[in-house]
This record gives C-alpha cells, sequence and structure tokens, in this order.
DNA sequence: CGATCCATGTAATCTGTTACATGATTTT
DNA sequence: AAAATCATGTAACAGATTACATGGATCG
C-alpha cells in the first residue's frame, strides 16, 4: 500500500490541495508512482479520516473552496514506521515484454512500430532527467537530503538509459529479421 | 488488459492445466508478469467462457481432475490482434523509491538493510539470468523466434545489471551518511 | 491412517481505472 | 452571457491480493 505512504511523503515536503497533489503525480513523483485524481481524493478522504493528515484552516478560500492538508504528527509517525517496513523486492510488470513474447509465438505484426513510440517516450524522459540533473545537482555541496534526491533520480535516469538502448536493439533486430523469415510457432516450455 | 494474453501466449507455447500455468507465472512468465492462481483460475473460466481457450479432453484423468487448456482458433486471433495493439509507455511502479523519497523526508531508519536485501536479490536473479542466456542462447545460430526470446532476456539481465549497480550506489550512498548527519525534513516541491 | 501435496475453487477486500456530475470562478 | 478552467467528488467496474475451503492422491 505505497499510494497513502507517497501522499503521506508528498504533503510532508509541501502542503497540498488535492488537485495540486495529482498534479504532482504527473511529475516528479508520478516518475515512480502514479494516481489519478479519483485515487488522491478518496485516498486523503480516508487519511483524513484516520487523523494521519487535517485540512489546513484557510482565511481566504479560493475559487473550487479547495481543501488544503498537512501531515499530523500521527501521519508523521506513520510514514517512519512504513519506511522500516520490509517488503520482498518484486519485478514490476511490463506490458511490452508480454506482447513481445507472444511475438515470439504468432509473429511481430506492427510491434516495431510500438517500440518506436516507447523508445521516443524514454529517450524524451532521459533527457528530461539529465536536465533536471544538471539544474538541481550538478556543481554544489550536496548534504544528506539532497544526495537521497539524486540517487532517486539516478535511478531514473538509469533506467531510461536501459529502455532506450534496450529498444533501439530491439527495434533493430525485429527490422533485419521481419524480412526475411516469418516466425513460427516454435514453443519454449517456460 | 495482459493477464489473458499473458496466458494465451503460455498455452500457445505449452498446453497447461491452471496449477502448471500458475507455476509458470513463478518462472519465466513471471518475470515480467505475474499471476496467482486465483488469478489464473478465474481467468482461464473467463477465456474458457468466451471460447478462446478450451480443455482438452482427456485419457487418463489423474489426481485432482485437473483440465489441460489449449487455445482456439479465436484465441489465436484475439492474441494476434492484441499483439498490434498500441498502448502508451507507463513508468513502472517502485515502492522502493517511494519509501527512498519518504526517507528523504523523515530520515532513512533502516532502510538500508532493505535495500541490501533488494541488492542480493537482484544480483541472484541477474545470476539466473546468465546461466539461461549462456545455456540456451549462446554458441548458436538463432532464428527470428529465438532471437525475440532473447532479446526478451536481454531485458532481463540489463535491468538486473542495472538495479544490482544502483542499490550498490545508494548502500555506499546511505551507509555514509547515516553516520554524520540525520536527514532533516528540507523540502523539494515535486 | 495421518500428513502432505495436487488441483481447483469461493469470498472478501483492496487498488486502480473510466465515465460522469456539480458548482464556482475566471476569461472572452 | 457563454466557454473554459478550477476543484472536488460519485458510481461502476476491472484487476489484484489475501484468506480460506474442498476433495482426491500419494507417501511414510
Amino acid at each position: 500500500m505505497s499510494l497513502r505512504h507517497a501522499i503521506l511523503t508528498a504533503l510532508l515536503e509541501v502542503p497540498s490541495t488535492g488537485l495540486s497533489l495529482t498534479r504532482r503525480f504527473d511529475r516528479s513523483i508520478g516518475y515512480f508512482w502514479q494516481a489519478t485524481h479519483q485515487q488522491v481524493y478518496r485516498e486523503t478522504a480516508k487519511l483524513e479520516a484516520e487523523a494521519l493528515i487535517r485540512a489546513v484552516p484557510q482565511a481566504t478560500p479560493a475559487r473550487g473552496n479547495p481543501k488544503t492538508y498537512e501531515v499530523t504528527d500521527e501521519g508523521r509517525a506513520e510514514l517512519i514506521r512504513w519506511v522500516g517496513d520490509s517488503e520482498p523486492p518484486k519485478p514490476g510488470r511490463d506490458a511490452l515484454l508480454v506482447r513481445l513474447r507472444a511475438a515470439s509465438v504468432v509473429g511481430p505484426g506492427p510491434l516495431v512500430d510500438q517500440m518506436r513510440e516507447h523508445h521516443e517516450f524514454h529517450s524524451a524522459r532521459h533527457a528530461e532527467y539529465l536536465a533536471v540533473a544538471a539544474r538541481d545537482f550538478a556543481d554544489r555541496e550536496l548534504d544528506d537530503v539532497a544526495r537521497m534526491q539524486y540517487l532517486i533520480l539516478q535511478a531514473g535516469i538509469g533506467l531510461e538509459e536501459f529502455w532506450t538502448a534496450w529498444l533501439q536493439d530491439a527495434i533493430t533486430e525485429l527490422s533485419q529479421g521481419a524480412g526475411s523469415r516469418k516466425a513460427a510457432g516454435a514453443a519454449t516450455a517456460g
């Protein structure tokens, strides 16, 4: 159950409304954990009911009557507890690899086009991350907090770098193979 | 909806019972798509109802009366259709990175131990993949099918390689930093 | 003949996704 | 005054997880 803890973390960093939280799930947090606004609203409602977060009273209510949340002491304690939790590592789910495996059985079809799209996506994101790294972490002394943040960013950079390279290989392979032969229904008993 | 297509692929490779399918989701398929036996049974029931797979009549029913499934022509057609489907790439969810980000706000606690476990896991899996690569793909001419399978394996190898290296870095960083200072509640508005 | 494993399933719950609803506030 | 945007939500559903149930087969 990481969503609530991602929200607690985000709110500790800076108190936010549901919508601005959602926006952050499209950006920095969303690089490794996504959530739609419905998930955010549902979860903030629960968290407020459990008194792990609370709405900050507002002097001047803005339009749409937004509620700004902040984390309570109980919320902070819960987050600290959770950080110490251990969870067995589990490999992610990757639909593209499922597709490629299917393609190895029934033939690739237009899968290469898909891969080109993915390649573009990952390569763009890679550039994005590098820009953030240059902007926020280059040429300065990093304290412990900044070093942890940099580590997270480096994970992102490394992953995008990997996928970009792998997709490039895969595209080359599939483009070459497609013309010469057709993939037959050979079996690999997993 | 990749589960059903992962199942179709697996059954095309080799007809299986629910339980042996589940086992394959612990091994080869499970390297990039996991499923519990409940998911498998539910999905095979649906697939059979939709006539995308069918139970193979058995001469000698074994214990527990297992049903062996195979893919119908409709099933194969559906899989081919799905391989051609396009789906926007979405970055995976990674609970460990959420934890690390939380740790950058409330302090790392015993997170390093977690990371050591993960490091061990990924390094073991890396070795596993390399063994498979050496056993199944070294020193032989690869046809199109084998080359696609090898591509999938290379994705696994590359990812495990990356995580192993990154975790090593992260562990070093966290071990160094932990003694000197405590992470304070500095903010990074995402 | 009790323990263990094979094989399939039900039920409840949680998490995530998609579609739609509502009202208020800017903008044009 | 209409259109677009802000902000929060409801409802329905799909997908995933966890706990438990059942009955037969084999093993010691």
